[in-house]
RNA sequence: GCUGCUGUAGCUCAGUGGUAGAGCGCACCCUUGGUAAGGGUGAGGUCGGGAGUUCAAUCCUCCCCAGCAGCACCA
């Protein structure tokens, strides 16, 4: 006999009758406005919906299942069915956890051989037999002692420490999937037949620390994707392969963008095609820059660790820095300077030339600074985590009472460039404070205020970041996804009460007193290398036209229109177009398949019959189409679209 | 940094305890061809670096470097 009530999206709740069984509220689950309910309160005991009502109750939770909590539910299964799978072939491994996350699940095991390709496909296979085997799934309430002295005797440690760690007097829920069992919140299907057995697969091993720390022991961590079935399994096979094509680093070699080489790992040789991305992209950011009231600078790379010591990085950061020694001539020790990691305290040292009023604020100092990190070198990825990179950076210098003016400025500012360069859409972080930080509680307190009401004001949603805040103040991040779906940081804008205090930035108020200011430290691109890459993916490669390297091939199809393309071409030039001509001895074929594969957005083709008329056969990118166009009304067209979306 | 994997021609990759191969690319020649690879010939490699085992190492062992996946980190 259980006391029930249900618990509706909208707040409402329903109760039942005292008396009224698991079996009649199943059954009015499955056929009422009950299938709506998201949680239910048992003996009152809050339960997600999904849960079973009471364990030995057979309620059909399937029937309120739309696609997505089913997918959940069956990849929370696969987790289990493969940890059991895994214990079956090697009893000594031990378990650990095993949550279900974007695509798929993963699990950490412990044990001393790595696991190899061909024992995920044993896996697989025993994982199948266990999924054929439709055995059920049960679950019991046991107290934590009880289950302490399970795993211990078990030899299982790792679940020890799990339910050590489940307050005292909490219920401690136990899983079987027929005679394996597993600590586990839940929910469950009932059966382990209730999964797809063809729609899953194991993808990968890697390491990964024990509760995620570094100081712990590294655990061996097996993914697995799953699907409702093998047609999904098989589309998300298929978009893995599309998203290896659209790698940077893949189409940076493709398209001769940049390449990086083992002398100096963690930078980037740009050549030519991805110079010109770059330099295109700081023109349009310092255009944007100057229009919104910006003002720009540039500061010294290698400076003296006293600077450092004074702003506090030497402290934290010193193992991250490229540290330079020289042996000076009269001095008796080496003079030690360190590349720059960043630039905000040498933007404090011109703010701190001269006094200040507060008339000069807020003043938006900005550089494209080129900063150096020693980062470690697990870290390393393509042109998007490098040690060499600039930042379109800039701190803003103000009163604490125009944060949140500049802070709703600083993301109207970052929609509009977003948007420009096709980010319709991008995630917003917000960091509050982390563990090890400067700066009082007060303090604080006022920024990540201050900073989440601004945001808030800007329009934007964003997700809570506990504790990921940097050292010196709350951030907000900015966040946009690479062709595989990985999160990374690009923009980002952060509260500072700490480096003015450290570095002692100061501005004479109206009362004719020295007061301090408020940094705001931002970037909307992040770093030019990062942001490249992304945008390398984003677009697989088809970057907008005014952002294309090459903008136009001009083809010629017969050597005796050479002349003719290289008049082409220097009129597009002329135009303001980046156009090159290819006069080789090719087939037009053979120039077509090599210009589409290097991405260029139009390719114009001349042969004698444009020569005759003046005109050209215009081949757009991923176009089969070609169309016969008057050589001056392209160049216009091509103009146009050559031209910045800020210029427009 | 940690765990695992990888490193052979510019690129993608095959291969072997007796000093190495393919396709593409490149060079030259022929071909002047109308929208995703025309044909021929040729050049090109301390098999990531160092040490060891061996009569002999690109191949086996160890160390280092770099890359890849994930974890940790990301001022």
């Amino acid at each position: 006999m259980a006391e029930i009530s249900l618990t509706f999206p909208d707040g409402n709740a329903r109760g039942y009758e005292a008396g009224t069984t698991p079996a009649e509220v199943a059954a009015d689950i499955s056929n009422s406005l009950a299938k709506k309910a998201i949680s239910a309160t048992v003996d009152g005991r809050h339960w997600d919906l999904q849960w079973p009502i009471e364990h030995d109750a057979q309620i059909k939770i399937n029937t309120m299942k739309d696609d997505a909590e089913a997918l959940e539910l069956i990849r929370h299964d696969l987790a289990h069915i493969m940890a059991r799978a895994v214990q079956e072939l090697w009893p000594e491994v031990k378990v650990t956890i095993g949550p279900v996350i974007e695509r798929g699940w993963y699990y950490d095991f412990d044990r001393d051989e790595p696991f190899t390709p061909e024992d995920l496909g044993e896996i697989e296979k025993k994982m199948k037999e266990i999924i054929n085997m439709r055995d059920p799934v049960t679950t019991e309430v046991w107290d934590r002692g009880r289950a302490i002295a399970h795993y211990r005797d078990n030899g299982e440690p790792f679940k020890v420490e799990l339910v050590e760690a489940i307050p005292e007097g909490e219920p401690v829920r136990m899983y079987w999937h027929g005679p394996w069992q597993d600590l586990c919140r839940g929910p469950h299907l009932q059966h382990t037949g209730q999964v797809p057995a063809d729609a899953f697969k194991l993808m990968s091993v890697a390491g990964a620390y024990w509760r995620g720390d570094s100081a712990r022991k590294m655990l061996q961590r097996i993914y697995g994707v799953a699907f409702k079935n093998r047609e999904d399994l098989k589309k998300y096979l298929n978009f893995l392969e599309e998203a290896e094509r659209r790698d940077h680093r893949r189409l940076g070699r493709e398209m001769h963008l940049f390449h990086m080489q083992e002398e100096a790992p963690g930078q980037i040789f740009w050549h030519p095609n991805g110079w010109r991305i770059y330099t295109t992209l700081q023109d349009y950011m310092r255009r944007q820059q100057v229009k919104d009231g910006y003002v720009e600078v540039n500061t010294p790379q290698v400076v003296d660790r006293k600077l450092w010591e004074a702003s506090g990085h030497w402290e934290k950061y010193q193992e991250h820095m490229f540290i330079v020694e020289v042996d000076e001539e009269h001095a008796r020790e080496k003079a030690v300077n360190a590349l720059k990691p960043m630039n905000c305290p040498c933007h404090v040292q011109i703010f701190n030339q001269g006094l200040k009023s507060y008339r000069d604020l807020p003043l938006r100092m900005a550089e494209f600074g080129s900063c150096n990190r020693y980062e470690p070198s697990g870290a390393l990825h393509g042109i998007m985590r490098v040690r060499g990179f600039t930042q379109d950076d800039a701190h803003i210098f103000c009163r604490e009472d125009q944060i949140a003016a500049e802070t709703e400025k600083f993301i109207g500012f970052l929609s509009e460039i977003y948007r420009h360069l096709g980010f319709a859409d991008f995630k917003v972080k917000f960091s509050d404070r982390p563990e090890k930080r400067a700066g009082s509680d007060d303090v604080w307190d006022k920024s990540e205020e201050a900073l989440k009401q601004a945001t808030i004001a800007a329009g934007s949603t964003f997700d809570l970041n506990p504790g990921e805040g940097a050292f010196y103040g709350p951030k907000l991040e900015f966040v946009l996804t690479d062709a595989i779906g990985r999160d990374w940081q690009c923009g980002t804008l952060q509260v500072d009460f700490v480096l003015p205090e450290r570095l002692d930035a100061t501005y004479i108020g109206e009362d004719g007193a020295k007061h301090r200011p408020v940094m705001l430290h931002r970037a909307v691109l992040g770093s030019f290398e990062r942001f490249i890459g992304i945008l390398i993916e984003e677009h697989a490669g088809k970057l907008p036209f005014w952002l294309a390297p090459r903008q136009v091939v001009v083809a010629s199809i017969v050597s005796e229109a050479n002349d003719y393309v290289h008049e082409v071409t220097r009129r597009l030039t002329a135009a303001g177009i980046r156009a090159e001509a290819d006069t080789r001895n090719e087939k037009i074929n053979y120039k077509v398949r090599e210009h589409s594969v290097g991405k260029v957005p139009v390719i114009l083709a001349c042969g004698m019959k444009e020569v005759e008329d003046g005109t050209v056969t215009v081949r757009r990118l991923g176009e089969k189409q070609t169309r016969v166009e008057p050589l001056a009304d392209v160049s216009t067209h091509l103009a146009q679209e050559a031209t910045p979306p800020d210029m427009l």
